[in-house]
DNA sequence: GACCCGGCTTCCGTTCTGCGGAAGACTCGA
DNA sequence: TCGAGTCTTCCGCAGAACGGAAGCCGGGTC
């Protein structure tokens, strides 16, 4: 049980709390105190996590090199880079690339922009599908039970414009199918929107989404659906998708 | 010593290895195949390891979530975002970030350029200093003791420019603390050179460096030193440094 | 300066988890 | 069909991991 041990203690550490001392680590993963300390040390000594000079703990350059190893990071996020960066340049907004994970989206990158609406998602967050563009385009291409699993429990609220209505979340993918593409308006937040597009490998799957996050401020977001979803598809080739 | 297995077991999966079979995982580990395995389909109940329909195994998502929540992938690599885009931008070529590992530099960042050369590096690629812009510019300002450690082994030589001879290293670490960059030419590969600058924090130790690459091709890397170091700059501005 | 509190470190008797060799199942290529 | 290599399961044993208790340390308050 020292495996599971080990990644309790590795995932106390999240967006919010990146840094932790050893009681409150303890306190995340309901174990005692000594077991604590012994399983953080050992870790520390493998350069999974450092200690500053305050104490307090956080994850080491040695995890994260060997995380980058996963295939998301490697075959996913690096081959989309260049088209999220085309992306990123010509619309001057944010721009962010995320896969599906149960009833929730991870995001593998997002490039920010000076002037453009602050978001708060980055690498690594997760947001639930309902509530975001790349969520719906990935939900939309999900197999069938996993549409259920997410709609068989009450949707969050996070905004008055939320859509939490199973109806209308089945009716938007739908949409979603048809068009090829998601505008998500103000669900997270009320001062944005995204307009997502879905992102194939070469069996054809739909392995990640991908979206541009603007201002929700009049602007018809229909304005940047043709150069989403030519970045989603030029992601695609780079994956191997052959149409 | 479970949790040392444990790093163990995440280790053996590298750049050139991204994913393994059990037997081999035990070989590259020196585990026996029971414990290997017990180890194995504890990571991968975790989320921390995936397993294909091939049976090999890959780092998984969860791990990665975890991992990118280091200081050098949110509070370096995220801030130097925006500073590595503009210099991919208007110079059109491979622009990489990394920082100081022992006798190795680990690259945070890299974003490739379409015509740009190819370059070996990528994230959480490790490459030795002395062969590495990025690398001469974070061993000009380590401590003394770091210069020793580097210089007391053989240098390794990968093509007939690399400088492998001491003293030259160390003329070049002074020059590096004079001029303020690096140019470092076709030290890792015959056809590519870079121009590598110092990233600082708020209390002015460089942190990281950061470079562009190019072909290796009559052009002189001198007219990239401006737009390397502005943007080197930007970075340490954006991670709290006032000078 | 004394005291208190919270966080962290060390000790050590106990126990139960992890160990790994052996045997067998499975898959693939010849 | 057979052999080789990979992976899975079993299980008795031992030592690694357990965690409460005691103590150390540093910072804040009076």
């Amino acid at each position: 049980m020292v495996t599971a041990r080990v990644l309790d203690v590795l995932g106390a550490f999240t967006e919010a709390a990146p840094e932790l001392g050893l009681t409150e680590i303890a306190r995340r993963t309901g174990l005692p105190l000594t077991t604590t300390h012994r399983i953080v040390g050992e870790l520390a000594a493998g350069g999974a996590l450092d200690r500053g000079d305050d104490g307090r703990y956080r994850v080491g350059l040695r995890l994260w090199e060997i995380a980058v190893l996963a295939p998301a990071s490697t075959m996913l996020r690096e081959r989309a880079m260049p088209f999220l960066e085309d992306l990123h340049e010509v619309t001057r907004e944010n721009v962010a690339l995320a896969v599906l994970d149960g009833a929730e989206v991870v995001y593998l990158e997002r490039l920010s922009a000076r002037d453009a609406v602050s978001i708060v998602s980055r690498s690594g967050s997760r947001l639930p599908v309902h509530a975001t563009g790349v969520g719906l385009v990935l939900l939309a291409h999900a197999p069938p039970d996993v549409v259920e699993q997410v709609l068989a429990r009450p949707l969050r609220r996070f905004t008055p414009h939320t859509v939490c209505d199973p109806a209308r979340v089945r009716a938007a993918l739908g949409e979603a199918r048809s068009s090829g593409f998601v505008i998500s308006d103000r669900q997270i937040e009320d001062v944005s929107l995204s307009v997502a597009a879905p992102v194939r490998d070469r069996s054809g799957r739909v392995v990640a989404a991908m979206s541009v996050v603007v201002r929700a401020d009049g602007t018809n977001p229909h304005t940047y659906v043709p150069a989403v979803r030519a970045a989603a598809r030029g992601i695609s080739r780079a994956l191997g998708a052959t149409t």
